[in-house]
DNA sequence: AATGTGCTAAGGGAATACCCTGAGTTTATT
DNA sequence: AATAAACTCAGGGTATTCCCTTAGCACATT
């Protein structure tokens, strides 16, 4: 019995290339290809995929939230990034949204398959050097005083109003508070986080995902 | 008689794409394969090729030099630019410089086919929707349908520097222009990436990959 | 009861960002 | 030589953020 796998990309030589790649391997089925999110997310439903193969550049929607979506719809379901981006950070809001892998398009078949074996058991699978430096990159949990504390329930809600490119003003309407309060809040948020204004704090947001 | 021809590109997936494409075609040879420029350079000169597909994005030298390069040395040779950039600016630098067709990635077989036989009989090959996009000199790319203009080198350096938290006159020190000119430049950016302010615009940047 | 944390809020100013308009200069492309 | 981008700069604003300090109230922990 064979593994059911689908691949998404919006390029047809990547298509081709993993297709012909597998062709002659009885234990890798490529029983769908699509070449968009919105493809995807209706064809799926209609399959028995084990492992789905995901460009994370689509036209119509990132990668991210698109894994976001089909693995809520489909528990079962395991999917491995595949992409030419090395970006670390990358690599880590895609493993922490659902991903179960994180390939690189210059992978062999070889790899391929063990990644599929990888992710199918369970586990997680990235390739040995994106590992490495996922091992060794593991600053971004650290600022000033070591670690970034935890924000509160208000902080929190202050800080994704503000990523929404709120106003003071606009953020106190909507969280039922006084300017003020606001103000205070994001004071201590950007001295929690170590920034020097909204911009930083919200750079270091996105890189410790609190956002 | 085959046409003879060679694929540069670093990512395995795309060269087992197109040998894959081509392989029961008796039309078409593919007598080497490369994933970077030095190889190219080196391989060649033994082999008569007469079409290479050049993806731009190379490790080691970018694709308007390398195609400079085997030009002069291959007067004969045919080269087909590969790759994902929708960027018109830089298919016409790149046709400039010695190619002689412009593909994307997610072609098909016809189209590539087509695409050898134009450029081996002294024409230049361009996918029709980039072609309209040449003569209607569509320089702007589009904003409104969610794709991310490209950024000058001033706007970049800009934007670095508001991301590392810079204030407006410490980013004119540092860039030896008027502070009024760094507002300018910043106005610009939240306008192109379509931000409210400059929270969204490294919102947006970070997104984007342009940090 | 005392302590700590989170949430609330204010005064009052300084600093910075945001916005619009207009315009001259340099640089690249045709 | 002539457009077109890109880069430069300014006036004259308004809006918003940033900063410091202080402080009452609720709630849970010790």
């Amino acid at each position: 019995m064979s593994i059911k796998i689908a691949i998404t990309d919006d390029h047809q030589l990547v298509l081709q290339g993993i297709k012909s790649m597998l062709s002659d391997t009885e234990e890798v089925n490529v029983v769908a290809t699509y070449s968009d999110a919105q493809q995807t997310i209706e064809g799926l439903s209609a399959l028995e995929v084990e492992v789905l193969l995901l460009d994370i550049n689509l036209p119509d929607e990132n990668g991210i939230d698109l894994s976001k979506k089909l693995i809520k719809k489909h528990p079962e379901l395991k999917i491995i990034a595949l992409t030419s981006f090395e970006d670390i950070s990358f690599v880590k809001r895609m493993l922490k949204n659902g991903a179960h892998g994180y390939l690189l398009k210059n992978t062999d078949k070889l790899e391929l398959i063990t990644a599929l074996k990888t992710v199918l058991s369970g586990d997680i699978y990235v390739q040995k050097d994106i590992q490495r430096r996922l091992l060794l990159n593991d600053t971004k949990v650290t600022n000033k005083n070591g670690l970034i504390p935890k924000l509160t329930r208000r902080e929190q809600e202050v800080l994704e109003a503000i990523a929404a490119e709120l106003t003071t003003k606009e953020i106190s309407d909507k969280l039922f508070i006084s300017p003020k309060t606001v103000e205070t809040h994001r004071m201590n948020l950007m001295s929690k986080l170590g920034a020097k204004n909204s911009v930083g704090m919200i750079k270091i947001a996105i890189e410790n995902e609190l956002l």
